[in-house]
DNA sequence: TGTACATCAGTGAACGCGCGTTCACTGATGTAC
DNA sequence: TGTACATCAGTGAACGCGCGTTCACTGATGTAC
């Protein structure tokens, strides 16, 4: 009886193909879009048959989940590792941009258009919220609580999503704010809104930033 | 010879069948996402034959991106009406929430996810510059001009979407950050990322609206 | 008003394609004695 | 170290499906004289 975590020469080789897939099937989906995954195709880019693949991934669907976690996985690893670095919600806001730049789709796949009925397993919303607490815990650090507002108000007693990481009305709205401007940019950006309009997304990210970070009240 | 305007029983024919089509198309759409849109499919649902929408559409391709222009026009139709009745940027921030709420397909038909390779054709962007005019406008009559900042400085020689709507960098800066910020509130909710975090979006929206429209500075 | 012709909507068959997935089988790799 | 057996990766054929699209044709509707 092997131990959990040791790995027989098989498992390896099963880990290394099917890590093998998802590399094919994320270069599927930044040439065409998520839709467009399919997995005799990728099977043909590996030089296997189409029914190989399901010695690895029991349907297309479980490819596609596995591929939005492995997605969540990566942006919460690189947030964490930013604020454990010491990154301010600045700093966390450029590891989110440049983790989003990095491959568009990959973004889209996880904050772009939902596919009506398709609801993400539970540890991936797991994932999602380990996103969110590190920007609590960034920007309960960042200034003092501000006023009271009907909006805060209401986040008193709506608070569930919180989880173990408590925080004042203030501040879960401050985290509430970051995520939404940093991703209505980003995701403009990415789908090519501000194409052809001149201006440098960059500095615009930047201004956005700027006035997101200057709390008053 | 007739005139443009008028139109023969046939003409009218062919225009109903077309927007039926459309119809139809919208409710798959909304049911399973674009990508699932099928001209066969459709066909079933009216009865004919998969051949018979050939006489309506030349491809899938043009049903989908005169949806897109659809879509398009719709919206800046909404913000349009809204203006001239005299709404200010609360007023169109709210129009907006409406119609994306109406059928979040629609929205995210032209916000959501891009399909990698596809440019919609320039009357279409031409549609998207009138919302974006629109906007300025309003925000143009909001309050006077904010300070000097690095983007506004950067905005000054970045102009070439503002067309025949001039207009001082921090009223450009402006439209900027209400389009991002309501698409960012928005996308989010749409998306369902909020749910099951407890709150209410609509007050959320309200907040990130108050706090865009308390200008300073 | 009636007839001859042109226009056009819609059909059914067909083409070629790629998809996801199942299944029986071969051959190689690892395990137990 | 060698043999017998079990495990498992991968194949090729096949199923059923739906897709977009083309084409030759029928039948109804509109137009011209």
């Amino acid at each position: 009886m092997a131990a959990t975590g040791a790995k027989t020469p098989r498992e390896r080789y099963r880990a290394q193909v099917r890590a093998e897939v998802k590399e094919h099937a994320w270069e599927q989906i930044a040439a065409a879009g998520a839709s467009a995954l399919s997995l005799n195709a990728i099977a043909k880019q590996m030089g296997m048959s189409g029914p190989a693949l399901y010695r690895y991934f029991a349907s297309r669907d479980e490819l596609i989940t596995e591929l939005i976690r492995d997605a969540y996985r990566s942006l919460a690893d690189a947030v964490r590792a930013a604020a454990a670095d010491g990154a301010d919600l600045a700093g966390l806001a450029h590891t989110i941009r440049e983790w989003a730049l990095a491959d568009p789709q990959r973004y889209f796949l996880i904050y772009g258009t939902p596919v009506p009925g398709y609801h993400a397993p539970e540890d991936v919303t797991g994932i999602a919220s380990e996103i969110m607490a590190a920007l609590l815990d960034a920007g309960a650090a960042l200034a003092p609580d501000g006023s009271a507002t009907p909006f805060r108000t209401h986040l008193e007693g709506h608070r569930d999503w919180t989880g173990d990481h408590p925080a004042p009305p203030a501040v879960l709205h401050r985290a509430l704010s970051f995520w939404s401007r940093v991703h209505g940019v980003l995701s403009l950006e990415l789908a090519g809104h501000f194409t052809g309009m001149g201006f440098d997304p960059a500095l615009f990210f930047a201004a956005e930033l700027d006035d997101l970070l200057s709390v008053r009240a």
